[in-house]
DNA sequence: CTTTCATTCGAAATCGTTTTCGTATTCTGC
DNA sequence: GCAGAATACGAAAACGATTTCGAATGAAAG
């Protein structure tokens, strides 16, 4: 019924071991006959060759890790969703670890993942990771290493990402064209690269339309969560009443600015327009809905599953590895918001 | 530096392999002396032993298998990570496959966890699902198998789950007890137990109170998803004016259906009042904010990880198992939009 | 009828760990 | 000084698949 062996099938066939690995594996040495009849028998039994025996010789373990900032995130979700569906196409696994945007966290999960002979890993660095030994240490064991969404400009690594500095530009810009001057920032921790990019975009946009830059508009969410949008929301109404727009690093705070100016019954857009940046299911669900910038999870996953398999590929073929850079489109999302 | 074995270690330090592996795990037949060597070089050189060769022997992968019908759900990758931290603590490694709800994919699903040998196999099942041949493979193969949230009445594992009638029944009950008395419900599709369970609720309530049911005043979300809330409010409100509140089977149809109510101008919950279930993020940051049950999903991931491992240290001791069926509680979240 | 070569198969080593069962050494008590 | 028991270590056989290399058979060629 379940488990058996490639000495199993041999017994009942009068084969040898050799010859019954050989044929599944359509080796050229076995006559086609045998196949066929080894074949058969092996679907009929069900039989599956054990993972681990055949890691033992091949050193593969068609098994991936992932190391996900936070899980419960709509965009990571969904990140994750197009790398299982790629991995599964190719008939991998994948193993999935958490960092809660925690260093130490995420030193801890590329070991395990190490010693777990994973076959590659992809990752998404988290906020608080400020040094690239654990990263460092994967390359050095020549593992593909891919990196989602937030990547390290330090070390060159594959990485699919999208140009959050442009995105940035391009959502300031449309509150701009509203007729919106007076723009505040809700931005990201200080550490992540995209944080640091979708600031800098939005003082590009500024600059480009010849805007006034003032840091005292610039708040940080250090934790990207709806009640730092809401309190910044409260601490802009209280005490910059001249602020006209909201551009937030995500769309957890914009959507938690929203509910305090829904709250001070605030007109939104005319008193005050609210940007968000992601584009997660609960932008559109919202009233007024959200104004945001798309960002392609599910895409995102599947390419940097590509990108692994490329690079595996590569490796096997003693091919020296080109790392590629891919950069995913992304649409500003204009709804009610704004 | 990497992947060296215990030969490696053996040679340098002049003992034999068999020496060096009791000493790392504490055989009582190593001298203390020998045993401070080793382990002392083994963290020197950083030795991890191979997972892969260990399951050989041991037929132990320290692998758990997590099935999840909707990877991208607030609720269900709360649950995720849930088990990704208990299974973290007991050195445990997570595989996470999706099977989207669909029947077909549930089965490859298994299929592919018994192959890779897991331990256990932890899952939530498919609204589509319908027969259970494969549950049954999983229980023949003596297989830790562990339900969340979404289980089946038909065959006898252990469960973690919450008691959605009686969540229901609170939450109906809550909207009569607001005044409210042509009461709606959009329900869940026909075959999983939830949604069964929460309808059952919502007639109970009904009866326990002397309001009639009537049947035409039940929708069916199949989706579970807040477009169909959205469609299904329209109804209501243009061929069913009297309807004073809307129970839905979870938040999404009801945030759905508040977004075409906030649209038409009706009044939350003077008109009609709204009550979600499960409790997601989302619940609080729309406005009017949705009054809804909380299921715990965290906590049920790590009750469902324990009971897993409780089966374990069963089956390894010989013992019987004995499943055990948890039942989490739940709480009536009151809030603005009833 | 021998030689050569292609075809088909199997024995055995290997991957790295675990664990059983010996063996060699030291130590105890008489 | 010696039987008997601890004590400390190692040889070797697993686990199950892969793969190298060699052997056997039969067919083709001379």
């Amino acid at each position: 019924m379940s488990n058996l062996t490639l000495k199993d099938i041999a017994k009942t066939l009068n084969l040898s071991i050799t010859t019954v690995s050989k044929a599944l594996k359509d080796y050229p040495d076995v006559s086609a006959k045998t196949k066929e009849r080894v074949k058969a028998y092996a679907k009929e039994v069900n039989f599956t060759p054990n993972a681990y025996a055949a890691f033992l010789r091949t050193q593969e373990s068609k098994i991936i890790g992932v190391i996900i900032p936070r899980l419960n995130h709509y965009f990571f979700s969904n990140v994750l969703r197009g790398i299982m569906n790629a991995a599964e196409e190719h008939n991998y696994m994948v193993i999935v670890l958490n960092s809660e945007e925690s260093y130490e966290l995420e030193q801890k999960q590329v070991d395990r993942l190490l010693r777990q002979n994973v076959d590659g890993i992809l990752m998404s660095i988290a906020d608080s990771t400020h040094e690239l030994d654990h990263i460092n240490k994967i390359i050095a064991q020549k593992i593909p290493l891919v990196f989602f969404d937030k990547y390290s400009k330090l070390s060159d690594c594959s990485s699919v990402i999208i140009n959050d500095q442009k995105a940035a530009f391009a959502a300031v810009e449309h509150l701009i064209q509203q007729g919106k001057k007076n723009i505040a920032h809700f931005r990201g921790p200080l550490l992540p690269q995209n944080s640091i990019d979708r600031f800098l975009g939005y003082r590009k946009a500024l600059e480009h339309y010849g805007i006034e830059y003032r840091k005292e508009w610039v708040f940080r969410c250090d934790d990207i969560s709806s009640d730092e949008g809401y309190a910044y929301a409260k601490t802009v109404v209280e005490n910059h009443p001249e602020i006209d727009a909201v551009f937030a690093v995500a769309d957890m705070p914009a959507i938690g600015a929203i509910k305090y100016f829904n709250e001070q019954k605030i007109a939104i857009p005319e008193q005050i327009a609210v940007m968000g940046f992601s584009n997660w299911k609960i932008a559109n669900l919202i009233t007024p809905s959200l104004s945001t910038i798309n960002q392609p999870g599910e895409l995102m996953g599947q390419k940097a599953f590509e990108l692994f398999y490329s690079e595996l590929q590569q490796l096997k073929k003693g091919d020296t590895v080109d790392r590629q850079i891919i950069e995913l489109d992304t649409d500003l999302i204009v709804r009610c918001s704004t």
